[in-house]
DNA sequence: CCACCTTTGTGAAAGTATTCACAAACCAAC
DNA sequence: GTTGGTTTGTGAATACTTTCACAAAGGTGG
């Protein structure tokens, strides 16, 4: 059990997650795979099969449990626990996430925030105090954050990321458009909002040149 | 030729461009494909065949010019043109947005803003004036919106996306954490950022429980 | 206790994506 | 022109993921 967890796997696991929660709100007490599936964009045997994989929490003939589900696909994502987590770069993005008051509920609590511009340093946003870029080592260390996120300009975007792997923290979330090359032992997932509209544009874009064969057809 | 592209592809295709606009600037001739893989993080027998699912590209013993590949790459993205996006939710992800200088420099204008605060509405934020949500239909068609973004609470994002598939933005890129269902002929990415931070715990978590089970050894 | 309905868990099959490996092409230098 | 070094384009091989399909398990009602 539990080898290789293919990343799709994960991703989908957090939206079971997410439905499961919802389904708990409403008192239900037991879901079918197939239902599971069903929101998640998923298919059943899917849904199964990702489970399958860290052990048996069905019961034939039944489905699932939604509250013991919950809580194994919490402990199986670490999500029985608050993560500590650290942002550089309190701009535009940075500021829009420190008041993501969703993020808190959601077990991901964000410490501390750093900036190197001095009108920045010291000032509160959402409740947090702005601290300087200088001492990111200390206070990593005395809060223990142990995720990072990267919401500086791309091009100082890797430095800091190093920076922050450097002083021991084991995963980034990076906002800016840009590879980040870390040591293997940090984690590291983008968020890279233009090339998710560039795949938007690739599909708009093919849909025309079809429509546009078909018309000269 | 370029029968279904898959998704992973298309999302390599970005950074290939991303890299070759980079060497532009340092007027760089040729490049391998061995070095376009190096940093979008692929091997060079992947950015071949990637390529290859379009067509011939490259010049063999030299690599591939880079100004023509850019050229061909933003041809197969539709990049060559801007595209319209309007904006739904002027909240504090929306207004970063508003603010993302780069989205306009990368072929997205952000030509609308909507929400239902009255407060917001009539407003500028970032030189736009944010419009009522009821005027969505004219001003969509007004001004030709293509892909449409959501920034609005999860509660009436599906909501939203229905409304912006109905007026006939082809594209949606939806930045609450919920399901769309829209239909099929409406393009959706989504852009989770608690679903990317628990792909992160996972990892951690992981991390530890090998720790852990080391330790017991 | 048995017949019947439901739904899981899982090998095996099908389908996708990545990697390998090499002939064909190009360039440069002599 | 021919030799040698380089790099593409691509079928074939491998690896990975998803889907299929069904036996086994649980529940219900008589
Ligand atoms: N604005 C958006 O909506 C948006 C969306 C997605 C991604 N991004 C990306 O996020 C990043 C930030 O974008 P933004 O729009 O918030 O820019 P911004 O200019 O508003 O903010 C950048 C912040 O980083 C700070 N900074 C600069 N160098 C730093 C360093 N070395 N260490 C710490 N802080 C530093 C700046 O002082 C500033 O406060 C960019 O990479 C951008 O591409 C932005
Ligand atoms: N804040 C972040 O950093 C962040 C990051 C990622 C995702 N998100 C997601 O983005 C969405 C917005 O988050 P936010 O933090 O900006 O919230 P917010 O409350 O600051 O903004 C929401 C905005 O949407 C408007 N709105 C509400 N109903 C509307 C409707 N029917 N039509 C149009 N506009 C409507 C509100 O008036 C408000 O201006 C949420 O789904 C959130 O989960 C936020």
């Amino acid at each position: 059990m539990s080898g290789r967890i293919p990343d799709s796997t994960v991703r989908r696991l957090s939206l079971y997650l997410r439905m499961l929660r919802e389904l708990g709100r409403t008192n239900r007490e037991f879901v079918s795979s197939h239902e599971l599936a069903g929101r998640a964009g998923a298919t059943s045997a899917q849904v199964r099969k990702d489970l399958s994989l860290f052990g048996s929490f069905g019961k034939r003939g039944r489905g699932y449990s939604v509250g013991s589900l919950s809580n194994t696909l919490e402990e199986i994502l670490g999500l029985v626990r608050t993560w500590k987590v650290g942002l550089v770069g309190v701009g535009k993005i940075g500021t829009a996430l420190l008041g993501y008051r969703d993020l808190d509920a959601r077990g991901f609590d964000i410490v501390a925030a750093f900036d190197v511009d001095a009108a920045k340093i010291g000032k509160q946003v959402f409740g947090l105090t702005v601290s300087p870029l200088s001492d990111l080592e200390r206070i990593v260390k005395e809060c223990g954050v142990e995720i990072g996120i990267v919401a500086t300009p791309p091009e100082v975007a890797a430095e800091v990321a190093k920076s922050l792997g450097d002083v021991g923290v084991g995963a980034i979330l990076n906002f800016a458009p840009t590879e980040l090359q870390v040591s293997d032992c940090v984690a590291v997932r983008a968020v890279d909002i233009v090339l998710e509209l560039e795949g938007l544009s690739y599909l708009l874009a093919t849909a025309r040149r079809l429509d546009a064969s078909k018309t000269d057809e």
